[in-house]
Parts: structure tokens; C-alpha cells; sequence
DNA sequence: CTGGTAGGTTGGAAAATCCAACCCTCTTCT
DNA sequence: AGAAGAGGGTTGGATTTTCCAACCTACCAG
């Protein structure tokens, strides 16, 4: 991840720079849902087993997950999300109601998640200040830095 | 992007799929933010001329942006969200709101996204049935398919 | 007719990924 | 006791992506 040249500050990179590989979020996915075993995630995912352990080590390293013995002999580990991690929920949730509803068919749908409300979880965006589901059209983009601009509708 | 094996089926893993790959979902902050053209793709995400043009493609055909003449001579051209697009936004709200809360201070924001109501932008995930702020052990995850297991406190 | 801007493409070096095979430590089966 | 797993990785080498600088085309301005 060679962070090229003199971009943008921005969060959204930051925060990609540490879950933007690829499998990173899957592994999250998994361990959110109790997965946390090496050989569970690696068949869950798909990934190559090397790959897999880059990975666990770069999100273990930025507190995303943590490795937990649940077994002393054999020794064994599982990952878990951390507090941090868990906060990474809202991401998965968004990506995963896109696909459904741009990549799938509602008969097609490979995973549920239900609510404690009883319904099938459709998440929306909000705005915590007003409570209002946040569209694109209301917001305003100010850069706190100087000299990067923004030049759309949506300038400040 | 080689999917390996035999990988849970998941809307998550789909969309990944599509704007997983590295800058890809730097491309469409931009585009959001109205910053469509080459150059200033180039310049504000920092990425590789040849790499940006491959994303763009693949963008494009997965209808997520457009390509756009915003000038016949000399042809320049400008790419734009889709509707599909903007639906995108949400994702990188959660991701931006997360480096923010884990990466940042407070004072050292680098954009500050401005909500109509006059407040900056918090977001928050709600289920749009209850509207209650979506939080990890009110869901409960259903496979669909079967043989895919979820073995933790949110197993169904 | 020289330089500059916008939007790319090309070629080769560097890095990341993929895959199969292997390793080590237990536990269980016979 | 010996053999066969299961769990959790590591290693080596082939393949694929990324990266970077240079180049190209079309147009416009001085």
C-alpha cells in the first residue's frame, strides 16, 4: 500500500489503509458473525491461508481484532472484534445492503440479518444531530485543509 | 480478483467485488465531492494514471459512474456518480465517520461533512422499520443457503 | 511553431497474491 | 505403540497487479 504522491487527508483513506485489503473486511464479516477460527475463515473467505495470516495480523496490530486462547491444550486461538472493531458493523451493513439491492433479487438474498425488532434489517444513514436518514443532496463538504477544494454541487 | 474455492455466498464479498480493489471507493468520494475529471482524480487520490483508468472502466460497465462530455472540442470528459453510486455513499459515511473516531482527533479533521441541519455530520445506522440505532447484539444473522453456519452470539 | 492542458496508453521493474506442500503440536482411534 | 486427524500456521516459487516514467493524441493560446 504505497500511499502515493501528496493526496487528499481524508478519513475515508485512512480508514481503508488499515481495512481496504483484500479479504480484510471479509475477515471482519466472519468474526463479527463468531467465526474467528483460522480454518473456519480461510473456507468462509476463500482466502489463501498466507494471506490470511498477513491479515489477521495487520487488524489484530490496528485493534480491530484481538486473538483469544479458548483452548490451552492443543493451545488455540480465535479472533474477535474489539470494541474499535465492532464500530466497523455500519460498513458491512451499508456494503451488504447495497449488493442486495443493486446485485440480487429479493428471492436471492444469501443472508438475512434480523432485527431485534423483529423485522429484516433495511439500515439507513442518519443524521444523529436531526435524526433525519442523510441524502446526498444535504450535505456540504468543507475540507478543513487548505487547498483542497471541492467543486460539485456539493461544494462548501 | 480470483474468488477461490467455494467462499460463502454474501452481498458483502459482491460489492467488494466491484469497489473493493484499491482507490476504487476513493474514486467515488471524488466523483461525490464533483471532482469527476482525469487530472484531478489523479492529483487528489494520488493514484497511478494507468491504475485510475482501469478502475474508471470497471466503474463505468459496473454502473456506478457515468462518463460524461462536458466539452465537444477539444472532447473532455467527466465522470459522475449514478444513482447506484450515490447509493454507495452510505459506505463511505461509516468509513469516514470511523477514521474520524479512531484515527483522528477532533481538531484534526480533514473534511467535515456539513448535514442540512445545520450540524456536522454524525451518522448513525438505523433500521428503518423501528428506527432504532442498529446496534451489534440486536441482529441476529440467517444464512439463506445451506450448509453456511454462524456459530457466535448472533447466530441464528 | 512552441508550449500547455486534458485524457489517456505503453513497457518494464517492483510488489502482492496464489497455491501446494510442509511443519508442529496435540488428541483420538485401533 | 503407531497412524491418522485437526488446528494453526509457514515456506518457496509461479502468477498477477501495481507502480512509475515516458510517451501519445487532440486541441488551444501566444
Amino acid at each position: 500500500m504505497a500511499a502515493s504522491k501528496d493526496p487528499r487527508p481524508c478519513s475515508i483513506a485512512d480508514t481503508l489503509a488499515l481495512v481496504g485489503e483484500k479479504y480484510s473486511l471479509l475477515v471482519l464479516r466472519e468474526v463479527c458473525l463468531g467465526n474467528g477460527r483460522f480454518d473456519q475463515l480461510v473456507r468462509n473467505i476463500g482466502t489463501p491461508r498466507d494471506i490470511l495470516a498477513t491479515r489477521l495480523r495487520r487488524l489484530v496490530d490496528a485493534g480491530i481484532l484481538t486473538k483469544q486462547l479458548y483452548s490451552e491444550r492443543p493451545q488455540r486461538f480465535e479472533y474477535r472484534p474489539t470494541q474499535a472493531g465492532l464500530e466497523l458493523e455500519p460498513v458491512l451493513m451499508t456494503l451488504m445492503a447495497w449488493g442486495d439491492r443493486h446485485l440480487r433479487t429479493d428471492s436471492d438474498r444469501p443472508m438475512v440479518l434480523e432485527h431485534s425488532c423483529g423485522r429484516a434489517l433495511a439500515p439507513a444513514v442518519t443524521c444523529r444531530a436531526c435524526g433525519d436518514e442523510v441524502r446526498h443532496e444535504d450535505l456540504t463538504a468543507r475540507p478543513q485543509a487548505p487547498g483542497w477544494t471541492v467543486t460539485g454541487p456539493t461544494a462548501a
